[in-house]
This record gives C-alpha cells, structure tokens and sequence, in this order.
DNA sequence: ATGAAAGCGCTAACAA
DNA sequence: TTGTTAGCGCTTTCAT
C-alpha cells in the first residue's frame, strides 16, 4: 500500500506539504495541490487511520453501548446511530453491556484504550462515577434515553411524561373507563416519566385506583405476566397503556388467552413505536423519533469531537401517537 | 497514561524486554518477569493497542457485516459474534450493507484501512471479486449462512435442506393433507434449499401442485400478501411452511383476517427460531443454532487471523424443529 | 537473557 | 508557501 512517502516523492513535494493537503491546514499552492491529487489519484492512496490516530489524531471510531441488541427497540438505535456515524465516515463498535456494571466498566477501559473518539451510552445501569472517568480522559460521551441529574453530560430523551398523557388521553377518547397501566422498571427515568404521565390523566377519572398500575420490566413475559395480575384484580378494565411495545404485545397475548378480545373488549397501547407489523391486531403506540435521536446523539457526538460549540445539554423530543387496530373503535 | 518507557524506566530494564514480556516471546529472566509485573500492576499499564497495530501488530478488531440489523434475525448474529469476538477481547465493529453492492465495497475499503484483523460477512449480495480483494490483502473473512462454491473461503451454514423436510414431515405428522411453501429469496443458497426440501417431501402428497409455491422475499409483508394469494388459489389449504419466522408472521396474520384459524384451520410453521414470543399464537420453527453458528465464526476466524490450521472449510450446522401453538393439534 | 536502535505512517513545530 | 525533523508507543532485528 502506498504511503505519504510515496505521494510526496511522487509529487515532487515534501510529506509535509501533502500532509497539510490532506488535512487542509496550513498553505498548499494550487500547483502542489495539483500535482499532489494527481498522484493521490493514480497510486489510489488513502491515509492510514492508525498512524493518523498515533500522531495524536482521531481514531474515525465511535461506539455505541446498548444493554442487549436482542432487545428490539436497540436495533433501531443502532442503526440510526450507525447511519449517521457513516455519513461522517464514522465506523460504529457495538457493545451490550446486558445493564452489567462489570461489562460496562470492562468496555469503557476497552474504548479508552482503543481510543475510540466518542461513546454513546444508551444503558441504563452507567454510574456518574464512569462518565467522570471518561471526561477526564477527554472521551465525549452521549446519553440516550437516559439522564444523570446534575451531570455536565449531553442527554438526549424523548418527552416521556407527555407520551405517556397522550396515550391515556387516547384511550380515554376511545371511550375507555377504567384505564389500567403496566410501568416499565422504577429506576430508569423514561420508564418512570411514562407512568407519571399516565398518572396525571387516569387520576382524574373516577375510577382510578393505585391497584391499576402493575410493575413490571420492559420485557414481553414480564407483560403478560403483569396482565393476568390486572385481569384478576380489575376484570372490568377496558384500557390498558403499557410503557413499551413488548409489554404490550405480552398484554395482549393474556388478553387473548383470557379470551378478552383486543380491541373490542379492552384496548391496548404501547410506547416506543418499535416495527411489530407481524402483530395483530397491530398495536398502537406512542412512536418516539428513535432514528432522528440516534442522529442527533452522532451530530452532537461529533461536534464535541471536534471541540464545536453546543446548544444545549439537554434535548428533548417530541413523541407521535400512532393509532392501529389496538386501540380502534369497532363498528359493530 | 503510563507506556512502555515508563514502565522499563521504573523496572530498571530496557523497553524491548517489556515487549518480549507482554508479547510473551523471547527470554525474560525470571527476576525481569517479576519486576516488570510489578511495576505494570502498580501503574496499571495497559499497552496502546493503537501504536501496536502501527508496529504490524494486529487491531484486535473484527467486522460483522449484516444486510440490516433491523430485520429481527441479525440481532441474534450480531450478539452471538459479539459475545464471542468478546471472549477473546476483541472489538465487533457493525456494518449495515442493505445489501447494496455499493455500500458494502465501501465498508470493505474502510474496513481494510482501519486494518481489522477479519470480517463475518452474513450480507448475501457479497461478491466473489469482493473477497479475492480481502484475501489479496490477507484479511480472514467468514461467510455466514452464505456459501460461494468454489471459493476457498470459510462458509457456515445450518443444513436448510433438512430443515425443510423436517418442517414439511411436522406438517404432515400433524395430519395436514395439503402443504404450502412460501419461499424466500430465491438468488440466496440458504433459502432454495429450504424450499428444495419442502418439495421432497410434498412432492410425495397426492395434493401437491407447483402453484402451492408462493415466492415471496423474507419480510412480513411479503409473507402476507403470499399467503393471501394461496387462499386466493387453495382455499383448502391446511398447511403451510413458511422459509423464514417472519413471513410465517405475516402468513398467520392474513389467515385471521381471511377468518381462518391457526393451528386450527390451517398450521403454520416458520424457519430461523428467532425470538418472537409475542405472537399469539406461538409460532413453531426450525430453529437454527445461530448462537453456536456466531461462536464458530469467530472461533475460526480467530484461527485464521492466528494462522493455525483450520479443519474444514464448510461447516454445516444441525437446525431443530421446535413446536409451538401454530402446528399443534388441537383438542376439540 | 538483554539492550540499542531502526522503523511502522503520519502530524506538527519550526526553520527557511 | 515549503521542507526538515522530532515525535506518537510499540515491535523487532541485531549485537552483546
């Protein structure tokens, strides 16, 4: 593979004068440049990253760690994510951290050893402690769907308390009474938020009880599970907002079994706007704009690479209620 | 961050028999070793991966190239190869190709640039000429669920041929007298022969007819509107094998909406075993080991970058069927 | 068994 | 505007 070396001698300049082309800093004269692109041209040479990256560049290499890419809803925040790291000539590292302590402070040294320019964390397990560790070996870090209070941190989340009134208020507008909600784990902020949401608008129908909100964990079992407890309390529901898409699909599932009849019997959302199309009926959900956040998280990522200016620590995005065959009112 | 100097400076021995130290090559003395282990536990030195690889060393970064990681089967890849290239501390680095020739020759530059030390190709427009290229530069590629005849590359595969009888014979066992097929993509390998051992054995049933064949292209919409169409063509179906979990999805969907029910009507049975425990009903499969597949494909591909000698170069892997609601008999 | 020194390909002072 | 040169941290001959 050719080098510098190569092109320079090949041009007739020094590797000096092609570096500044390369790195369009200092002066290079038109001629130079000529001769130099000619040459680049012809010998097909590119730059090698990992001298660039010894001579105190950057490594072109940003990592994104997710607790477990199985978990449908990260597969879309990675491909967003590897999208835009793409377009800047990013290349992505993936790393499930499985909401593991050990796993995640392993990765961290890893990354910092390997230089990446950048982390986007979307786990939710991360102590300040690691990111403090981070910014002290200047590594900029973005937090997705998540938030530590307090912290210089760039987060980016979804309007979670406003989705989780948007979906309550829908299920209310589909004429339903008595709205149950299944909440995703206490600790996560966004998980938290969908239930205050929800709290807010169910609190004002007469039904509403604290029984109506069963506990669960963002899984698909952990739904179903939380739906059979509500059926037994409250066979009268006709409602339901689970905070994300899986649990929902875990609800309906109980429902069926129960043999309630979704949406007829008792309407279900979800949140998340995860792709379940395989579903049916199809759930209706509160679409967070997971492809504009992953986005978002690799601009700002690069702006604070290259020691750009930002806006704002926080962003917050709107969600989209997205009405389907879960929540629709049937004509008899 | 400490390096080598340090570390030589403070055991009183030179930077050379540090590196025979960390490299475990050439002689150490004893009292060196011990010295040397000192000093590197004291600092907490950590050698830079990034000059390393500048000295002709490798990355200890491997790719894995996937069509989408959206489509609910590469999740499981990505996370089996994860896990795995983990185990033997590297990095996965995830390209997402959509199977477009051109983004995938584009991955391939940058990732012979960034030196990676092999690639997982799971992308099945990869071409012959894409690979002589990597093996020109000497970098070990693995085909997953892909095979190229002729080349002398590494290919891993789940016998699809069997899986296809195995999936038509449960049909069968569970007494359905007329069998559909909705194949995938035919251009992919694995997919024809998933469909060349569904006709083994239909072929062998009275009621087959070529038009029981429903081509179709691996998503859920696609395994909808086939089956749609076979209602349309045989209206007294009562089977179908679907060569991939998320057309079966579709299949089920426009069986309920055309008012048939599964398992009872008709039985339905998928391919791949991928995680789909939010339909309702369960979706029976023949499962491929794909956890095992990713965990050979990085064992061998971390041979291959070792240089030691590899056993064989198509692996075939057994798939199992698994039996869920969708094909069971039903209890009147 | 050990060390001195020459790279690996590139960037960035500094001098010219 | 350009070239010279000293690193970046590590590996690896080649002497000793």
């Amino acid at each position: 593979m050719p080098t510098i070396k190569d092109v320079s001698k090949l041009a007739g300049v020094s590797v000096a004068t092609v570096s500044r082309y390369l790195n369009k800093n200092g002066y290079v004269s038109q001629q130079a440049a000529d001769a130099i692109a000619e040459v680049i041209d012809k010998l097909n040479y590119k730059p090698n990253n990992i001298a660039r990256s010894l001579a105190g560049m950057k490594t072109a290499t940003i990592a994104l760690m997710v607790p477990d890419i199985l978990n449908p809803f990260f597969p879309e925040v990675a491909r967003a994510t590897e999208d835009a790291a793409n377009a800047y000539d990013y290349t992505l590292i993936l790393c499930n951290t499985d909401n593991n302590p050990e796993k995640e402070q392993k990765y961290i040294e890893t990354l910092i050893h390997k230089q990446v320019d950048g982390i986007i964390i979307s786990s939710y397990t991360i102590k300040p402690e690691q990111l403090e560790h981070l910014q002290k070996r200047k590594i900029p870090v973005i937090l997705m769907d998540n938030h530590l209070s307090g912290s210089s941190i760039v987060s980016l989340m979804s309007n979670n308390f406003n989705g989780g009134k948007l979906a309550t208020e829908h299920l209310q507008n589909q004429g339903c009474r008595k709205i149950a909600h299944i909440c995703g784990p206490i600790h996560i902020t966004s998980s938290r938020e969908r239930t205050n949401g929800y709290e807010v608008i169910a609190k004002q129908l007469d039904s509403f009880t604290p029984s109506l909100i069963a506990y669960s964990d963002f899984t698909v079992k952990g739904g179903y599970r939380a739906m059979q407890e509500l059926i037994q309390k409250h066979p009268d529901l006709d409602g339901v907002f689970a905070s994300n898409d899986l649990m929902a699909a875990g609800a309906i599932k109980a429902l069926q079994e129960a043999n309630l009849s979704v949406p007829t019997d008792v309407k279900v959302i979800g949140f998340d706007g995860i792709q379940m199309e395989m579903m049916s009926p199809e759930i209706s959900t509160v679409a967070q704009p997971i492809y504009e956040i992953g986005k978002t998280a690799v601009d700002t990522l690069v702006k604070l690479i290259n020691g750009d200016p930002i806006e704002t620590y926080t962003q917050t995005f709107e969600v989209e209620l997205q009405v389907k065959q879960s929540t629709s009112i049937q004509s008899k």
